[in-house]
DNA sequence: TAAAATCGATTACAGTTGTAAACTCTAAAT
DNA sequence: ATTTAGAGTTTACAACTGTAATCGATTTTA
């Protein structure tokens, strides 16, 4: 597959893909119901928000009549990837495992997600390193104080 | 104290941010030095956004003579919370132990950080629950077809 | 003390986002 | 066949963001 730009999508947009994401084929009335009753938008406010998505390429179209069936074009997955990926732009590259930590220690988890994390975790074993190099620029981290090490060379 | 309103920071006024929470009390001109080496900002850019964190109280300020003394007026901690909590309010609520896998098998982590993490997970054993609420509204949760069970009530 | 260098404040301006009405066209109803 | 209702498209518009030049005051320098 050719290299694919990663696709932005506002928390708006977000709201509308979740919709077709979860009823695969959708008319804009069904998703305009849905987030009706969800975000009390108007239906034009819905329509905008998905011709903005058919414009950036996250909605296939099918034209049946006059109207249109709406379908993903890209999956949560790539998107989460994306939301995830953002989580950590902002913070040291030595401070993911402990900011993981507070995501977990934050969250309501179920026994059944405990022993999926523990499995997780258990494989991540493998590959974990002894030290993970700071990524930030000097006057910017803080982690050279935790560790006693400096991240400024 | 208070009921402190949530303060939402943009990412470039995160970058200003993280530079004043590492030097803990620094000048303009040393906001912009760091930040136009890591960013490419002329001055005037950086002044803005210093600007913009004053008016929003993300930031203190002492005068002395012509010029200011910049501290934080938030902490990271209090910041990244917020950034944390972003993640979830797109997802369903049962999928929060799945996605903190997920971030777990993409992070470069250390042997420190596991044993963290392990720690945390035991701790977290205590408080698991046996099944976890949906949060979702009728047509934007797909947790149902995994459980079997019904979300949309 | 007059000039030059700074610093913070004001202004600028395009692009994005949230929110929605107006418009246009087609399909359905009378 | 003409009206009408609904779908998608265009236009609107304010707030927020990113990026920065300019302005006004002050401080340092000559």
């Amino acid at each position: 597959m050719p290299n694919e730009e990663k696709p932005e999508i506002t928390d708006s947009e977000w709201e509308v893909m979740r919709v077709v994401w979860t009823l695969k084929e959708v008319t804009s009335k069904e998703i305009s119901k849905v987030l009706e009753e969800k975000k009390e938008w108007k239906p034009a406010t819905t329509k905008t928000f998905i011709g903005r998505l058919v414009k950036k390429g996250m909605l296939h179209t099918e034209k049946t009549g006059n109207r249109f069936i709406y379908t993903a074009a890209v999956t949560e997955e790539e998107s989460l990837k994306t939301l995830k990926a953002g989580l950590f732009t902002h913070i040291c590259s030595r401070a993911v495992g402990k900011t993981i930590a507070d995501l977990i220690g934050e969250a309501t988890l179920s026994h059944e997600d405990i022993v999926l994390l523990e499995e997780v975790l258990q494989n991540k074993k493998q590959e974990a390193v002894d030290e993970i190099a700071c990524n930030c620029v000097p006057g910017q981290c803080t982690c050279k104080k935790d560790h006693g090490m400096n991240c400024q060379h």
